[in-house]
DNA sequence: GTGATATATTTAGCCTGCTAAACAATTTAA
DNA sequence: TTAAATTGTTTAGCAGGCTAAATATATCAC
C-alpha cells in the first residue's frame, strides 16, 4: 500500500511538473518568451554585464544550453553580447531596452500564475510543502 | 512575506524538477535510454499494440512529439511499428523482445528513484504531498 | 460515386536541454 | 620564453517538447 502512494507521487510530480511548464510557457509566448529564457532575463534584470559562464551556474544549466539561450534572445533584440575588454575569451551579456521592458509583464504573468496554482492552500501548508520540497531536493545529493 | 514564500514555493518546484530529471535520466543511460522514453515503454508494457494516438493521449503529449519518440525507440531497436490492417492511417506499436527486457530494470531504477527522493518522508507527509499536488494540478483547470 | 470533412501520422522548424569535442585566449610552470 | 594546462565559448549532434502545415486514408453526405 506504502508503495502505491510513492509511485503516485512520482507520477503526479511529473504530470504537475508538465502541465506547469506548459500552461506557463502558453501565457509567455504573449510576450514572444520560451519558457527558461524568463529565467535568463530574470538574473540580468538583477544586473546585467554578467558572463555566460555566470548564466550557466546562476540557472543550473550546461554552458552550450546558454549559447544557444543567448543565440535565440540575441536574434530577438532582447539582450546582446559584448567581448570583455580585459579577457578576450569572455562574453558579457547586456540587456537592450526591449529586455528591461519585459521585467514588469512577465513578472506580472509569474505572479498570476503563482496565484492560480497555489489558489486554496493554506500558509501552514505552503509551508509545509517548501519544507518537504526542500528535503527531496536535499536527498538528490 | 507570504509572497515570499509562494514565490520559494514556484522556484523550488523548478529547481526539484529539473534536479529531478537529471538524476533519473543519468540513471536510464545505462539502459541506453533517454528520459521519458521509459514511460512510452511502459505504456507498451500494460499492453503493446496500441496506436501513436492513444500514446499521445496516455503520455499527454503531441503526435510529433510521439512520432519522434517512436522513431528513436524503433532506431534502437526496443519497438517497431506496423501499419494497422483495417485502417491504412494508424500505426500500432509493439514492443521487441529488447523492449520486453527493459521492464524489469527500468523498474528497478524507478523504485531506487523512488526511495531516494522520499527519504525521511513519512507515510503522513507524503499523503498530504500527493493532496496537494493533487489540488495544484486542477487549479491548472 | 464524387466531393467535403474528419482522423492519424509525418515533416519542417523552432525551443530548452544534454554530451563530446573543437577552438581560442589566458595562466602557469619549466 | 616557450610549452603545457586551464578557462570560456562554440559547434555538432542527439534527446524530449511544441506549433503549423502537409500528406494520406477513411468516412459521411449528397
Amino acid at each position: 500500500m506504502e508503495i502505491n502512494v510513492d509511485c503516485e507521487i512520482r507520477e503526479l510530480f511529473d504530470k504537475l511538473s508538465a502541465k506547469m511548464r506548459r500552461d506557463y510557457s502558453e501565457s509567455l509566448r504573449e510576450l514572444n518568451l520560451y519558457v527558461g529564457q524568463d529565467n535568463l532575463l530574470y538574473r540580468l534584470w538583477l544586473g546585467d554585464g554578467i558572463t555566460q559562464m555566470q548564466l550557466s551556474e546562476h540557472l543550473n544549466c550546461e554552458p552550450p544550453t546558454i549559447t544557444n539561450m543567448v543565440k535565440s534572445l540575441e536574434h530577438n533584440g532582447f539582450i546582446y553580447r559584448k567581448r570583455d575588454e580585459k579577457d578576450a575569451r569572455v562574453m558579457r551579456i547586456f540587456l537592450t531596452d526591449k529586455g528591461k521592458e519585459l521585467q514588469e509583464p512577465v513578472d506580472s504573468i509569474w505572479k498570476k500564475h503563482q496565484e492560480k496554482l497555489l489558489k486554496s492552500i493554506s500558509t501552514d501548508e505552503r509551508l509545509l510543502l517548501r519544507r518537504l520540497m526542500k528535503q527531496m531536493e536535499s536527498n538528490l545529493f
